[in-house]
DNA sequence: TCAATTGTTGACCCATTGGTCAGTTTTCTA
DNA sequence: TAGAAAACTGACCAATGGGTCAACAATTGA
């Protein structure tokens, strides 16, 4: 709905200004893959969107903001691409490969992309804003697990379990983000269904 | 000399030198802990270091030098809480034990140190300094693992058991990085038992 | 003891960068 | 279609930070 999170104010929200908005959060992203958080400049960012460093800052508040904004951003596109997963699936079982695949889709689990994720996440304990973007995404995944989990596993496990897998996500993310061959998204698919496999009940 | 790189342990090495050299490695990565890669600037850790920033110039070549040094350093310590753990194991399991529980060691195990280390990780697409170091430690860490999992498991599945607890050791330190509050040791420990304790085979 | 080496400092340079602003162009609307 | 509002630009500013350098202090060793 973009109206600009808040910021109390009507906004009227222009067609230009929602789709400028988006370009520039986007445009943010993509100098973070390529640059890092370090060299990723206003300059960079605006050159990138085609337009003026001026103008970042006349969407954006600061630098910080826009990056919240990429943050948000990118995780939307993930959390969509888990969401339209999960409204297919029908099982249990099927409900938690849906948030798995979802996080190791071909477009999103590509090192660049993953490295510029590593580079939000390191601002994170700084970044009061980022953080809590981050406690979201986080509170989001556990309890998509969560509900999947609960029909496939005696309640008290399910919440190591949950984290466990998070954990193994997050995990192969930044290994993918480290190496700069990647990590084939095979390999990381299959790491998960091995941990799956062998930490769920044996089923049908 | 200076012998810079300690490497070829020649180590004549003036001790003014070598010791000037350890502080700031040290206090560079104190700085990192407290300000990531980005506030880490060379007069901060000159004055952590209670020296002027010239002089930080003086034993490192440039900024990079310095924190490619900070991230060994880092990782010597983590290192050497290993070796000396799986100095004690005597059986296969005992050293998979001693590379995890070496791993959370209080005094690594800590939001602080997590965030510091994840500043380097974000860094290292950039700097291949600091890519080799990560290569190495993987390579070690493997290493160290498949030597214990080749007792306890069919050889087609430790090296996916040995990337699995790799992962998770990662993941769990990216979480405690990101959580303010961090992840307490026990239930990063926790964790990584009810992996072990599923995906060996059961034993006495 | 006296040079030579090493350690150390602080001033200085220069490129970069986040952010401001005054003013110009475009778009919207009454 | 005029004028208000929004979009946009580029120049400018102040601060920061990496890196250089010349000079000074301490140490060493012959």
């Amino acid at each position: 709905m973009v109206r600009q999170h808040g910021r109390a104010t009507g906004m009227k929200l222009t067609k230009i200004s929602a789709i400028r908005r988006k370009e520039l959060r986007q445009a943010a992203f993509q100098v973070l893959q390529q640059e890092g958080m370090a060299g990723a400049t206003l300059e960079k960012v605006a050159t990138h969107a085609g337009a003026s460093k001026g103008i970042v800052l006349h969407y954006f508040r600061n630098k910080q903001e826009l990056f919240e904004h990429a943050m948000r951003e990118a995780n939307l596109a993930l959390s969509e691409a888990v969401s339209a997963r999960l409204r297919q699936a029908t099982t249990p079982y099927e409900r938690l490969e849906a948030v798995i695949e979802g996080n190791f889709e071909a477009r999103f689990f590509q090192p660049s992309i993953c490295h510029a994720w590593l580079s939000l996440c390191a601002e994170v304990p700084r970044e009061p804003q980022l953080a809590r973007i981050q406690t979201v995404i986080h509170a989001r995944m556990r309890s998509n697990l969560m509900s999947a989990l609960v029909h496939l596993l005696p309640r008290a496990e399910c919440e190591a379990v949950a984290l466990s897998i998070t954990t193994l996500i997050d995990g192969l993310w930044l290994r993918a983000g480290l190496q700069s061959e990647g990590l084939s998204r095979d390999i990381a698919l299959a790491q998960m269904r091995d941990y799956l496999d062998h930490r769920l009940p044996r089923r049908g």
